[in-house]
DNA sequence: CCTGCTACCTGATGGC
DNA sequence: TGCCATCAGGTAGCAG
């Protein structure tokens, strides 16, 4: 799930399910989600602990324990599951046939939370404290906070001489943006994703947050509804080739003015936008 | 510090 | 149909 939005959209649908849950156990079932951390350590840091809450900060979702928390990082394809128990969740999970791959699961009093990743990008750790996960503290201002104002990210802007498309992936100094908003972004802020950072005028440094928001927001709605359903494991995100304007659509015609949309590549990654009226 | 490149994995898709 | 190349919503680590 892997942008700001469908990260929030988990949260939301997590909490109600393991807010005030007690952890029983955690199953480690591929080490390579955790690796460097090893099961016992895993087990020993969160067996028996109560989960407080469930947060998220960019594309990062963390359980915060009595003591401690977990690190939950989709990657690009991860997803989580709930099965109502482990012999459920045994029947279909990590089997040739049944392409359900669970690299974690933590059984609580009410079932069972599995991280699945077929692709095993996705990473689960843990922590004695949010300050001790080098990660979390890397990141920069989080997108659709109240501190991710028009003039924080001028500031931010100012000090980068990146292209804009880079500035946007870079976790550092926003977060939570990726590579399908940040091009949906650049569109609706009509701005050219080769431009440096720091050349934006101040009125593009205000469309270019404004987009940002209203980007980030609709999709969160579209992610929203419906929202995900843990109990599905071939369940995704539904509709959001709908809200997207320029993301996936080279060769066709721009929504606002007729050109054709162009895919480059930039930083290794491809950039969708329209020649003509992003300047 | 900053930037650019590679590696990490697996599966789906498209061109020949 | 088969095969190979390319692509995928992300980030860590490393070299320069």
């Amino acid at each position: 799930m892997p942008e700001l939005p469908e990260v929030e959209a988990v949260a939301r649908t997590l909490r109600p399910l393991v807010e005030g849950r007690r952890i029983r156990s955690v199953h480690v079932l591929h080490t390579i989600a955790t690796r460097p951390q090893n099961p016992s350590q895993i087990a020993r840091l969160v067996q028996g602990q109560q989960i407080k809450s469930v947060e998220r900060k960019g594309k990062y979702l963390w359980l915060q324990l009595t003591q401690g928390i977990v690190t939950l990082h989709f990657k690009l394809d991860g997803q989580l599951l709930w099965f109502p128990s482990a012999k459920k969740m045994f029947e279909v999970a990590n089997r040739k046939d049944a392409g359900v791959h669970v690299d974690v699961a933590f059984e609580l009093e009410n079932g069972i939370l599995g991280f699945a990743d077929g692709r095993h990008f996705g990473r689960v750790y843990v922590y004695k404290s949010g300050d001790a996960c080098p990660a979390l503290a890397g990141l920069g201002v989080a997108a659709l906070s109240p501190d991710f104002t028009a003039s924080r990210l001028s500031g931010l802007l100012v000090a980068s001489r990146r292209p804009l498309k880079e500035f946007l992936l870079d976790q550092s100094r926003v977060a939570g943006i990726g590579n399908i908003y940040s091009s949906e972004s650049l569109w609706h802020a009509r701005l050219n994703p080769f431009r440096r950072a720091n050349s934006l005028s101040s009125a593009e440094a205000r469309r270019l947050h404004k987009a940002i928001v209203s980007v980030l927001a609709r999709a969160l709605e579209c992610c929203l509804h419906p929202p995900p359903d843990f109990r599905d494991a071939s369940w995704w995100f539904q509709g959001l080739e709908k809200i997207l304007r320029v993301y996936d659509r080279r060769g066709k015609p721009c929504r606002r003015c007729g050109n054709e949309i162009e895919r480059i590549a930039q930083g290794g990654r491809s950039t969708y936008f329209c020649a003509h009226c992003q300047k």
